[in-house]
DNA sequence: CGGTCGATTGAACTCGTTCAAAATCCGTGG
DNA sequence: CCACGGATTTTGAACGAGTTCAATCGACCG
C-alpha cells in the first residue's frame, strides 16, 4: 500500500476499541461498513436454522472483512481479544477505489487470495482426518506473530474450544481429542488451555498437505 | 457490463472451441491467462498428493476462472462438455481493469460473491448429510439454464459420478444411495445416467439450508 | 451377442459423534 | 493465600453415518 493510499484510507476510516465479546456486526445486519483489523483477532460466524454455528474465519491484524454483496451481512463478527479495529463507510470506500485503481487492484488481488485461501479450506473440510485439521488450523496459528512468539515456542490461542471446533466442522470433544494425541506425539505440550508450547518442524511435517 | 467495457473485452480476448476432455490448464502451470465460458461447463479440481482428488468447481455460461494470485494456476480446468470459451492475456487484462476503474470493480464484486458462495459451500461440506449435499449439488445445476429445462423438467448433467462426489466430499457410492433415496421419496427420476426429471418444488423444501 | 466401463447395490468396518462423567481451569470471596 | 463453585475441557463408552471393498447391474459399442 502507497503511502498516499494509506492516509487516504486513514481519512474515511473510524478507529474503535473493542474488547473480547465485542459484537461487530450480526448477520442480516445492514452491511454499511468495511472493517480492517489494527490489533486483535476477530470471529466470523454464521448461525444455522438448527441452531449450529460454522466458524468461517479468524482475522488478525490486517486482516479485512465485512465485504458483502447484497447489502446484508451474512455472517456474525466479534472480537475474542481486546483489540483495535479500523471501519470505513462501504459507500466512502467504494468511491476510494473507484477515484483510485491502484488501491481497488489491491482489494481485488487480495480477495483472489481469499479465495484461494477457502479451496484450501475446503479440500481440508473434505478430504482430512481430525488431527490433520488440527495441526493445519494450530500453523494457521502460528504463521501469525500476534499469537506465536519463536522464541519462546509458545502459541496464544485467544478462542475456546468449540471455537475451534466449529472452524473445522468437528466436535469439540474431537479437538480435545486430537490435541491430545498430538501432545502424547511430544509435537505439542498444553501448557494450560490457551497456552500451548509447539515443536513447530515437527508439526510441520505432520501435516501432508 | 456496460457495451464499451464488452468491446475492450473482446478486443484482448482469444476465443477457442473445447470439447469435452479438452485440458484448458493444469495446476503448477504459469497463470498466464483469465478465462470466461461462453458456452459448455468447465471443471476445477485440485489433485492432492495421495491421488485423492477435490472438485472446487463447476463453471457455466458466464462464469470466469484462471484468477491466481502467485504466478502459478493451483488447480486444473477441463471442459465437459463442448463448448466455447473466451481467454485473455492476464497482463492485457490488468492494464484493462486499471484503465476502467468500473470494470475492476465489477471483478471486485465478482470476487466478493465468489467469496460468499465457497462460504456456503464450506458450511454445506461441514455440517449436512449426504443427501443434503446432493440436493444443493441438484438445485445448484438447475439454477443454470444450460442444463435444465423447466418445461420438461428435465435435468441434463455433464459430469459422471465421481465428478459429482469430488465435488461435494463424498464417496461415489454415497452419490449414487443419495440418488436412490431421492428416488424412492419421487423428488428425481432417473432417465439415465445423464438426464434427471425433477420435482423442483419438492427438491426445494426438501434442502432446509 | 459378448465385452467393457460406469453406476448401483450389498455388507463389513471405521472414524467421528454423542451423551455422560470426571478433571481442570479460573474468578471470587473469605 | 487458599478454598469454593461454575464453566470449560478432557476422558470414556456406545452408537451411527459414511466409507470401503466386492459383487451385480446396465448401457453402450464393436
Amino acid at each position: 500500500m502507497t503511502p498516499s493510499d494509506q492516509t487516504a484510507l486513514m481519512a474515511i476510516g473510524e478507529a474503535m476499541d473493542v474488547r473480547p465479546g465485542t459484537k461487530l456486526f450480526r448477520q442480516g445486519d445492514a452491511a454499511t461498513h468495511i472493517y480492517m483489523v489494527e490489533s486483535g483477532v476477530v470471529r466470523i460466524s454464521h448461525d444455522l436454522l438448527d441452531g449450529k454455528r460454522q466458524v468461517l474465519a479468524f482475522r488478525w491484524g490486517g486482516d479485512v472483512f465485512g465485504m458483502a454483496a447484497g447489502g446484508r451481512y451474512l455472517n456474525n463478527a466479534d472480537a475474542l481479544d481486546k483489540g483495535r479495529i479500523q471501519r470505513f463507510q462501504a459507500e466512502r470506500l467504494q468511491e476510494l477505489l473507484l477515484s483510485r485503481p491502484h488501491m481497488q487492484n489491491r482489494f481485488l488481488l487480495q480477495a483472489t487470495a481469499e479465495i484461494s485461501l477457502q479451496q484450501h479450506r475446503i479440500i481440508l473440510m473434505a478430504k482430512y482426518d481430525v488431527v490433520t485439521k488440527v495441526v493445519a488450523f494450530l500453523l494457521e496459528c502460528c504463521g501469525n506473530g500476534q499469537c506465536f512468539d519463536p522464541a519462546t515456542q509458545i502459541l496464544k490461542l485467544p478462542m475456546s474450544r468449540p471455537d475451534i471446533a466449529d472452524y473445522m466442522g468437528v466436535a469439540t470433544e474431537s479437538v480435545s481429542r486430537a490435541l491430545g494425541v498430538l501432545e502424547r506425539r511430544k509435537i505439542i505440550h498444553r501448557h494450560d488451555m490457551h497456552h500451548l508450547a509447539i515443536d513447530l518442524p515437527r508439526l510441520r511435517d505432520c501435516a501432508r498437505l
